[in-house]
DNA sequence: AGCGGTCAAGTTGAT
DNA sequence: ATCAACTTGACCGCT
């Protein structure tokens, strides 16, 4: 059985998620500040209360979070604490509110922390801030739910035997809140499932298998052979990815996304899986794209 | 109300 | 050297 999932944002339902930039709140004094936050962060709760209460009813059965579901909040100068923002209470219990509902109603929720989240970088201070990043995020999921979060390997710097060497040792010396909901992706510049698969069976890290990078980054494996290691570094439901190219396989960039899913696409090694799997739809027409490669699944029984 | 410029951050490969 | 791409345009501030 294969559940869908809506990543991030909607193309027709009008359900919002608020942000604010750096620029704009150093401008204001401390206490308008922290008011907007708060205002920002209360208001991203209930979209994303309304996110899940959209896919309960439109048979979508995972959401992603987009990373900014609290803006700036570990900024070096406008970063804060939810307990710094009025109301805080009432903000945390909107979100532990959202994981009961996605709970109730078996929505999986997940995180995938943006490109600047690096932690095979050979500057300490920027996998410091990542690691922060990360416990931010961790955070919200516990109130959440979210089983994971979701990330790339980072950069390669010429050797990506040395990086990933110094991507494990991080990984060691994260805590249980990012480390038990972490899970590596394959990319589409560096990093391999070949590259990753040997890491995520030894540390137990599971392995998102994102198709689409796989097909623009070919490394010898098959699809079926992926699939099938992926499927192994889970100790729950497996979530992978898929998306379909802009202009075609033979277009000039095959690694943009096109706003639906060529059904084409879908790998034959998922739908033979007799096992559940959540495949989030990396489509720019977002909930309308659901819908259609919906129906497709259903017509074909 | 509409619209143009701006927004914290890293890395890569195309132009 | 610059820029688009990456999970994703939103929002401020001016006219």
């Amino acid at each position: 059985m294969i559940r869908l999932g809506l990543c991030c944002i909607f193309n027709e339902e009008p359900i919002r998620f608020r942000r604010t930039t750096a620029a704009y709140l150093k401008r204001q004094a401390p206490a308008a500040r922290l008011d907007r936050l708060a205002e920002i962060a209360a208001a991203n709760a209930a979209a994303l209360k309304a996110s899940l209460v959209y896919c309960r009813d439109n048979g979508i059965g995972a959401f992603r979070i987009n990373s900014q579901i609290l803006p700036v909040k570990t900024h070096p100068e406008v970063g804060y604490s939810l307990s710094d923002l009025p109301g805080s209470a009432r903000i945390i219990d909107a979100f532990k509110s959202c994981g009961r509902f996605g709970r109730r109603h078996d929505i999986r929720t997940s995180f995938h922390p943006d490109q600047f989240i690096v932690l095979s970088s050979p500057q300490k201070d920027l996998v410091d801030r990542s690691t922060a990043d990360l416990a931010y995020q961790a955070e919200v999921a516990e109130w959440v739910n979210a089983d994971v979060i979701n990330i790339h390997a980072g950069g390669a710097y010429g050797d990506k035997t040395g990086a990933l060497i110094r991507l494990e040792a991080v990984i060691e010396t994260l805590p249980a809140s990012i480390r038990t909901r972490l899970t590596l992706e394959n990319d589409d510049r560096s990093y391999t499932p070949r590259d990753l698969l040997p890491l995520c069976e030894r540390m137990g890290i599971p392995f998102v298998y994102d198709v689409h990078h796989h097909r623009c980054l070919p490394d010898g494996l098959t699809e079926s052979a992926v699939t099938r290691r992926a499927m192994g570094t889970w100790n729950r439901e497996p979530l992978f990815h898929l998306s379909s190219p802009a202009e075609g396989w033979a277009g000039p960039k095959p690694n943009r996304h096109h706003d639906f899913i060529d059904p084409a696409d879908l790998p034959a090694a998922w739908l033979d899986l007799d096992l559940d799997l959540t495949v989030d739809v990396e489509a720019k027409a977002k909930e309308t794209a659901i819908a259609r490669l919906r129906q497709h699944l259903r017509a074909q029984g």
